[in-house]
DNA sequence: ATTGCTATTGACATTCATTATCAATAAGTC
DNA sequence: GACTTATTGATAATGAATGTCAATAGCAAT
């Protein structure tokens, strides 16, 4: 099972290049709407695929939104998590040793190998708030 | 918008009856599957609404599976997070309350209100690396 | 126990994200 | 330029989850 060569083509560095642009988390869909709307005739495959690789080579990060869409955003190598907006989507980069460290403990002491972890945390930005409480409907 | 008179049905027992009795996650699909074997006659929308109430009201857990199926478990009330085995996906519940400040700090240094989290420890339990080495597998 | 109101159910259709298929295209190499 | 084959994109297929709606069955009042 030898890997194949990878080639490089205009649609991968067009995802890339839209991922990079996007701000927070983007869906392959709305990547591929975007893509579109800027002339592209890309396929929705060829997005979900290269978005599938970039973030199996660690050029970014995935997470699930909770009504079941698989949303990707460009990330630096680093091991890091996020902090993320309910209702506009903002995010902020988290990094935490303390976290990091407590979690690989948590594994090893209930007999856990190669322990891993999903952290995120989320609220309502700053922004988001204020726009509430403008709209008459502060809780 | 009033809220209606819930009532006591046969399948809603059922289901949380046999969300109790699984270890660890199970999809809607796999319980409603269990449910039919047992010799029930419950419908999968029914499956999927009882969950759904289930997790609304804090009796269950849910979270997002790898490949996009949503899983339930049943839980106490008491807010804490899971350690999963990444093979036989025997869980741990776990409890922090370091984690819990140190998700809420974060949230309220960068002005972000009503934090909340999700936090998922994977990792291959004492047993499954076990059965994996006398597998031959060995890392 | 019977009635009436309506929450709930279940069979089925529908939606929608994601993946598989496969012929046509175009990287990269010589 | 010619050749090999990774990649693309249109489309079909998959499958979880939700909507629909007539039929059923809780439950409160009688």
């Amino acid at each position: 099972m030898v890997e194949p060569k990878r080639r490089n083509t205009p649609q991968k560095a067009a995802v890339k290049h839209a991922l990079g642009e996007a701000t927070g988390f983007v869906s392959a869909q709305q990547l591929h709407q975007t893509l579109k709307n800027h002339g592209s005739s890309i396929g929705l495959a060829t997005v979900y695929r290269t978005l599938a690789d970039l973030a199996q080579a660690g050029d970014a990060d995935s997470l699930q939104s909770n009504d079941g869409e698989v949303l990707y955003r460009a990330c630096t190598n680093a091991h890091h998590h996020h902090l993320i907006c309910r209702e506009c989507g903002k995010t902020v980069e988290i990094e935490a040793d303390r976290v990091e460290k407590w979690a690989d403990e948590v594994a090893q002491e209930h007999g856990f190998s190669e322990p891993s972890h999903n952290i995120d945390i989320f609220g309502n930005c700053a922004a988001c708030q204020s726009a509430k409480s403008k709209s008459g409907l502060a809780n």
